[in-house]
DNA sequence: AACCGACTCAACCGCCTGCCT
DNA sequence: TAGGCAGGCGGTTGAGTCGGT
């Protein structure tokens, strides 16, 4: 049983790319192109790879205009935002921020952006917030979150507005409708078919249908652990009676992001905070939900230090 | 200088999907 | 219509690097 794999793995080498290996790829598919088949690619070209090996090593490195490292804040903002507003497809967030591949933003989300979100929140969240909580055990943390979350809604919609205002940050207008409409238009053109069901699986299904083009994946998201990654599917909680197009992009946006800030809280309740970035900070290990917290208030998602 | 843990990121793995026959 | 194949994707891994002790 299983898989047949796609090349003889005994045959390929694996492992770092050198500099003769890059060359090689790099020449020929900037003469002939791939030939529309990664397959035979490094049969046709002479090296002992594997083709998918081959296609990940042109399209994360060897293809012309890549940028690496060095995230702007502009592009932090359009992550982070698409992040709120899709989850983790991050082919698609890719195709937003030109230069940069899914692989890259990835990475610097998963070992970077989320623990800066993390911290900023979690800062926040100690500092700020009024409610009285009593560290209970790990599972009466989540409905603590929620009390939380229940009472502060006129302070989400602060952090909300710092995200998609863009008067807020340095953020032009244009690149404000960039992240907005390609990506969101095609839950707001079919209201009636994708996402109003309480039925995960036929709004994932709904959306498989009308947008194949975009990612493939919602039904592996739904069952991912990661933070944010329903939030597409919580839609359908907000937009019922919101028939104007606007109110139903705040909606979904503002839904994503309570779902993706209930998850951040939820890590930092429950996670090791010593993971996510409160080292030296005044946040206690143990007992810091003891703490006197105010109001969620504003909050920037930068560091402009 | 040596050790060690944390961090980064290139690369791999395996699943899903669409296309072709 | 079903099955096989290749492309595309997101999750994960592990070697290399960095920084602290």
């Amino acid at each position: 049983m299983g898989r047949a794999p796609c090349c003889d793995k005994t045959a390929v080498k694996k492992g770092p790319w050198s500099t003769e290996e890059d060359a090689v790829l790099k020449s020929y598919i900037e003469k002939h192109g791939t030939g529309n088949n990664w397959i035979s690619l490094p049969q046709r070209i002479g090296i002992k790879r594997c083709g998918k090996s081959c296609r990940l090593r042109w399209l994360n490195y060897l293809r012309p205009n890549l940028k690496h490292g060095g995230f702007t804040d502009e592009e932090d903002y359009i992550i982070c935002s698409l992040y709120i507003t899709i989850g983790s497809r991050w082919s698609i967030i890719a195709s937003q921020l030109p230069g940069r591949t899914d692989n890259d933003i990835k990475n610097y989300w998963n070992t970077r952006l989320k623990k800066k979100l993390l911290s900023k929140q979690g800062k926040a969240f100690h500092q700020q917030l009024n409610v009285k909580f009593e560290r209970g055990t790990t599972s009466s943390s989540s409905s603590q979150i929620q009390m939380f979350h229940d009472e502060n809604t006129k302070s989400n919609q602060t952090l909300y507005n710092q995200v998609v205002d863009p008067s807020t940050t340095s953020f032009a207008m244009e690149e404000q409708s960039m992240i907005k409409n390609p990506i969101l238009e095609p839950f707001y053109w079919e209201p009636n078919n994708v996402l109003f069901d309480n039925d995960h699986d036929a709004a994932a299904s709904s959306y498989h249908h009308h947008h194949h083009h975009s990612s493939p994946s919602l039904n592996s998201m739904s069952s991912s652990s990661s933070i944010g990654t329903n939030s597409s599917l919580q839609m359908s909680h907000y937009t019922s009676n919101h028939n104007d197009h606007g109110d139903q992009q705040d909606m979904f946006f503002m839904a994503g992001f309570e779902n993706f800030q209930a998850e951040l809280f939820d890590e930092i309740a429950n996670n090791n905070t010593e993971e996510i970035g409160f080292h030296g900070t005044e946040m206690p290990n143990n007992n810091y939900l003891d703490h006197d917290i105010s109001s969620f208030i504003d909050y920037p998602l930068y560091d402009n230090e």
